[in-house]
DNA sequence: ATATTTTTGTAATGATCGTTACATAATTAA
DNA sequence: TTAATTATGTAACGATCATTACAAAAATAT
């Protein structure tokens, strides 16, 4: 028995959502901020998302773990999977100001939710431990074929990417400013070979 | 004319507001966490901070810059002032985990009021922008003295520092571990010689 | 003493918070 | 056609939000 048919796409609810809560952040994100990008009121929003503001936010950090998964699924495609990375980080250089200014969700929640909600803040550490992965398993492979030569741990040179990452998501506020972050991210890479 | 003598030390205040501010931020605190934290009322706090929940975070943003004006005078004064900045890095990886989960309070406040107040990511953004600057001159000077032997400019040498302190503020939320970012702030200083 | 000034504690303000209740709409199953 | 089920929109809930009002307290100045 199926009644009434739902109005809304859940999928385009949660990146609705997403949107509010990457630039505002969760405390700062109201209800009404969600139902306002949504337009869907609290009934179906309730009834759709039963946990409330808290599903709704852990919803948009799983879909960007989508995302790095499709990423990942593409660099195992790859040829060259070390130079695909390298890109990832130089494309960063190229974004608008409000992409900058917006920066990366996932580090966003494990920076402010460390004292105000455990679940979330975890699965937010656990997609950057992922990314810190894939980085980590992409380099080891890439020193044995010499695409990286530095003969660091790869573990370490994994961690320092990912630090990399998060560095960035901050400096690119400062700076949003192409010359400057395509300069710093050149540095920051280059200390694979 | 004087008037009934204040109770409450304003310094003391600054700094127990301070602590609040650093772990859950400036939107998830309450007015009613910072009368507890401070023992101070809202008639006391609202007459000593007219402007409030802002002025407050703001006074304690600037008691930061403060500290940090304090390190760069005791750089100007030491012999090694290069030494004294990879000591400051080096210092990290050996904080309790508590300190690790609180980070930056300036990174923390550029992080997540991008889009939520002007002023005071501006302010943040300001004191980072000091700190930068505080590295490339002093990268600058130990290029010439040959401490710093990597012959890049000095200014990208110093937003690639800063960048390495705001990416430490998220990967010592991840891995609050002696080891891992004692190793990953070596990899991250080698870049300079 | 009395007037003046400042600080303090308490109580209240209106607004907004996240969430729930509930009647109605829209569908399928019987 | 009727019962069952799910979704929707609206109104309301109590709690908490940041802030203000105000009278009492504690000092100085006259």
């Amino acid at each position: 028995m199926r009644g009434r048919p739902a109005t809304y796409d859940n999928d385009a609810v949660v990146l609705k959502a997403q949107e509010i809560f990457w630039e505002k952040g969760y405390s700062a994100t109201s209800l009404q901020d969600l139902q306002n990008a949504t337009q869907m009121g609290s009934g179906s929003l309730y009834n759709t998302f039963r946990g409330g503001k808290k599903e709704l936010f852990s919803k948009a950090l799983q879909q960007r773990r989508e995302a790095f998964q499709a990423f990942k699924k593409e660099l195992k495609q790859s040829a060259s999977p070390m130079d695909l990375i390298r890109d990832f980080f130089r494309s960063v250089a190229m974004a608008d100001e409000h992409t900058h200014l917006k920066g990366c969700i996932v580090a966003n929640t494990v920076t402010a939710l460390a004292f105000i909600d455990n679940d979330l803040e975890t699965e937010a550490v656990g997609i950057l431990k992922d990314v810190e992965k894939m980085f980590t398993d992409t380099i080891r492979e890439a020193q044995r074929t010499g695409t990286v030569s530095n003969p660091a741990d790869a573990a370490v040179l994994g961690r320092y990417l990912m630090t990399c990452w998060n560095g960035l998501n901050v400096t690119r506020r400062m700076h949003p400013h192409k010359e400057k972050l395509k300069e710093l991210i050149e540095m920051q890479l280059g200390i694979l070979r």
